[in-house]
DNA sequence: CTGATAATGAACAATGTGTTCGGTAACGAA
DNA sequence: TTCGTTACCGAACACATTGTTCATTATCAG
């Protein structure tokens, strides 16, 4: 990729990211955008179709990376499938965001996290899906699988929220066994 | 109320649906809604101050009711606070959706259900916390108040947008055992 | 019937969108 | 360094949408 084209993609990230801080994803304008990352407004749309893609690319750009290392987590021979085990994925997870790469926190956090948990969301139930055999139960089995792997999901995206909005102020570890305590 | 007022409110609020039937929130215009609604846009606007109070308006009309009775079935002397419980409010809110009165259940589904989820929530918080009794468990004494509060709406929400999105195929009564199962 | 109130429709400025295009500058490969 | 390619610029553009205004007409409740 062009460095020209890398530098003004990562403007554009950047000023987005930066405008999310401070209003709402609906009141943002491609005029603010340009302005704040200082570039031409056809350079905007030469990257990015219209607002909406901008940010279903930064989610897939911010997303990626961490559930890569998660998904990885799981492969290979290593199946550690209890609860209790202090490598989960779901753990690694929870450190990722402790640690705020790449702002995902944040995002996570800020007034239109709807958004992101949306896309959020997404990427999880893969990962739900793989892991599924940890949450075997008794439960589990007098309830159909998809609504079992919809509730795990939603389950670990509300317990990412309420973790958040709340400060982060629990530990990685706290935060894990409050999702396998509560799912 | 006028009589007018309450007939524009009307085609404006059906001709919203509608619209909401067909394409995102965010892609529906005034112009759209008031020629469909087939008032002029000077009342539009003397009726609802943006599109987003509109929306709102309509989550309110619409929750107000199922909500209202609902807290009923939970006022008096009457406490039947066992997850079996036949008529617990819980029950009653699913058999509500199941009959679709108003439409509830339809905008629940519609591509926006996001949305309308979110205020459906922030009604549903207030019944849960009211009825935070019946989810008394071993687990609930080893997680923050709080937390539990959020978990026990998030599961409820989650389930009936499952229910939803697979065309609420099971009974009112079967998707409140899943609900009280899982929870 | 009558005074009050709501709806109309047309016009309006202001703002935002997405596209176009010729000129300029930075790029990477040879 | 050179050279062909590619991205950026910036200004302009047509177009759509927003939210407001106002004089006029229709409908209301008592």
């Amino acid at each position: 990729m062009d460095r020209r084209q890398r530098k003004t993609r990562e403007a554009i990230f950047d000023a987005f990211t930066e405008l999310l801080s401070k209003k709402d994803y609906s009141q943002i304008t491609v005029g603010e955008i340009i302005e704040k990352a200082d570039v031409g407004r056809a350079t905007f749309y030469s990257h990015f179709e219209t607002k909406d893609f901008l940010l279903k690319e930064l989610c897939e750009e911010l997303f990626c990376h961490i559930f890569d290392t998660a998904n990885e987590q799981n492969s290979g021979h290593r199946h550690i499938f209890s609860c209790d085990a202090p490598d989960s994925a779901f753990l690694h997870l929870f450190q990722h965001l402790k640690r705020n790469d790449n702002n995902i926190a944040f995002l996570l956090s800020c007034r239109n996290n709807e958004l992101f948990l949306g896309y959020f969301k997404k990427d999880l139930k893969l990962l739900v899906e793989n892991q599924i055999e940890i949450f075997e139960s008794r439960k589990s089995n007098l309830l159909p699988q998809d609504f079992w792997v919809n509730h795990i999901t939603s389950v670990f995206v509300e317990t990412v929220r309420w973790w958040i909005n709340n400060g982060m102020k629990e530990s990685p570890e706290k935060i894990t066994s409050y999702f396998f305590l509560s799912v």
